[in-house]
RNA sequence: GGUCCCUUCGUCUAAUGGUUAGGACUCAGCCCUUUCACGGCUGCAAUAGGGGUUCGAAUCCCCUAGGGAUCACCA
């Protein structure tokens, strides 16, 4: 079978994280199978689409990796296709025109509600529809009033539902746009859709839609509906739970790789958890290993992916990450310099963008400590420094021979190297923790180093 | 409320009738060490509850509880 998925997002806001692990999930099922994965934008509803949504989509799958190479599909361009099917059903008798007007509509909600039975418009079964002809109508379907149906479901097994408790939906609006419902059906079969990957939330969707389906004899395809991804109290995944944008991880500082990981994580393993990279995942993948169970978005272990990440990505990468992140522009010396330390300063933290804290003392020309309290000790200390400033001028710039002065020094002041090490951090980083000591010196080099081992504290 | 789904350490999960219920993250401790990290080691910690079936149940069945999804001329 030539596999063929598509991602099917509608454009009224941002890529949300959970669209974006479905859209992970079709593309890595697709690939896996070497079939096809198709983007589609679900834009029937004019008032609630916009072309900035849809820019944001596609920001947040390029960023992913997830785009489809593929035509994307606007599902409003293939309304005449949707209308004819509305029309088609109608003259099937599979369809009818719903008079209700919304006042009428209320009560009869309320009331199936109240008795716990779908909506079905009295017109249902009108014979004649009278005469209606100026009236506003919508065309329902006509869903089937006995018998069940059952959907084999790759994740979530095999369900069946009563016919009787499905609604006849709406396929076309009073203004003659079609609804989801049917365009969605429509366009799948037209696009040769074979597996239909989606959130949870449309479960009972596939109920009504299938009715679709075999009234015009097309063939079903096969359904794999993921559970939702939650927040830390298991509730649906929202705002208050932090971001909800993907592209806001990358604004965070996040690499498109570990979040891949990460959302493919959540929901989906194989035996031996792993750090999956692309290419993994599309060996491994499997729809059946999906769990049926909601995860929770737990952000320390995004951390934890994406620190990882960062210690096994080429450097030359994070560092082109990095300098169009804060927009650095570095002197040949200052290139070098960075590019020998990130390795080091990239052990210390969670996001790249957290590497901004190491900016100043890496980078500025007059550096000189800032904080009062380490001004006072290197006050104490201005001697020292100096001395040491002036053994280090003196000697050949290697680390080895760095690290021998210093040795030499305590040798010869009969200290330990502790009694030196956090001074010369404060005065060469401003701060108490940095990478070895040796390499930043070696790093920094003579002049810089010597320059702020001289600095006057007072 | 109707319908459907879910429930293994705090979190993500492994174990498809027989395991001391395993791993990863978090947390704690130790080691390494010039600091902070990294790394290494050790530890804490789970089968929601109750009934069955079975020689034997996390696993199969039933009930209860909890959670979630959905019930639009939204998608």
């Amino acid at each position: 079978m030539n596999v063929v998925t598509r991602f099917a997002p509608s454009p009224t806001g941002y890529l949300h994280i959970g669209g974006a692990r479905t859209a992970i999930f079709n593309y890595l099922f697709a690939k896996k199978h070497s079939g096809k994965y198709l983007v589609r934008i679900e834009d029937t509803d004019k008032k609630r689409s916009s072309e900035k949504a849809i820019k944001a989509i596609h920001k947040g799958l390029n960023w992913l990796n997830v785009n489809s190479e593929h035509k994307i599909v606007y599902q409003s361009q293939n309304f005449n296709s949707h209308i004819n099917v509305a029309y088609e059903l109608l003259e099937k008798g599979y369809a009818y025109k719903c008079y209700l007007n919304s006042d009428e509509l209320d009560k009869l909600r309320i009331k199936s509600r109240e008795n716990g039975i779908p909506i079905k418009s009295p017109w249902r079964n009108k014979k004649k529809q009278g005469d209606n002809n100026n009236k506003e109508f919508v065309i329902r379907l006509k869903m089937p009033s006995d018998g069940s149906t059952t959907i084999d479901d790759i994740v979530q097994g095999k369900v069946t539902v009563k016919n009787d408790i499905l609604d006849d939906m709406v396929i076309l609006r009073s203004d003659n746009t079609p609804t989801y419902m049917l365009s969605s059906v429509v366009d799948d079969n037209d696009m040769g859709i074979t597996h239909i990957i989606r959130g949870d939330d449309h479960f009972n969707n596939a109920f009504r839609q299938i009715q679709i389906i075999k009234y015009l004899n097309w063939k079903i395809p096969f359904y794999a509906h993921i559970p939702l991804i939650h927040g830390t109290d298991g509730t649906k995944l929202s705002k208050r739970h932090g971001a909800t944008n993907l592209f806001d991880y990358h604004e965070l500082g996040y690499t498109s790789d570990a979040m891949f990981s990460y959302l493919l994580q959540l929901g989906w393993s194989t035996k031996n958890d792993a750090d999956y990279c692309i290419d993994r995942a599309t060996k491994l993948f499997a729809l059946e290993n999906v769990s049926r169970s909601p995860a929770k978005f737990d952000l320390k272990k995004l951390n934890n992916i994406n620190a990882k990440k960062l210690n096994t990505m080429k450097i030359s990468n994070i560092y082109k990450l990095v300098i169009e992140r804060f927009k650095l522009s570095l002197n040949d010396d200052e290139h070098k310099r960075f590019k020998s330390l990130l390795p080091e300063l990239l052990k210390r933290v969670k996001v790249y963008t957290e590497l901004e804290f190491e900016f100043d003392w890496l980078f500025q020309k007059d550096f000189f400590c800032k904080d009062k309290n380490y001004q006072l000790k290197l006050q104490k200390h201005n001697l020292m420094l100096k001395e040491i400033g002036s053994r280090l001028k003196d000697c050949e710039w290697s680390e080895e021979n760095i690290k021998n002065t210093l040795n030499q020094y305590i040798f010869d002041k009969s200290l330990k190297f502790k009694d030196i090490g956090p001074i010369l951090r404060m005065a060469l980083t401003g701060k108490t923790n940095s990478p070895d000591l040796v390499s930043i010196i070696y790093e920094l080099g003579c002049t810089i180093t010597v320059n702020r081992l001289n600095y006057e504290y007072k």
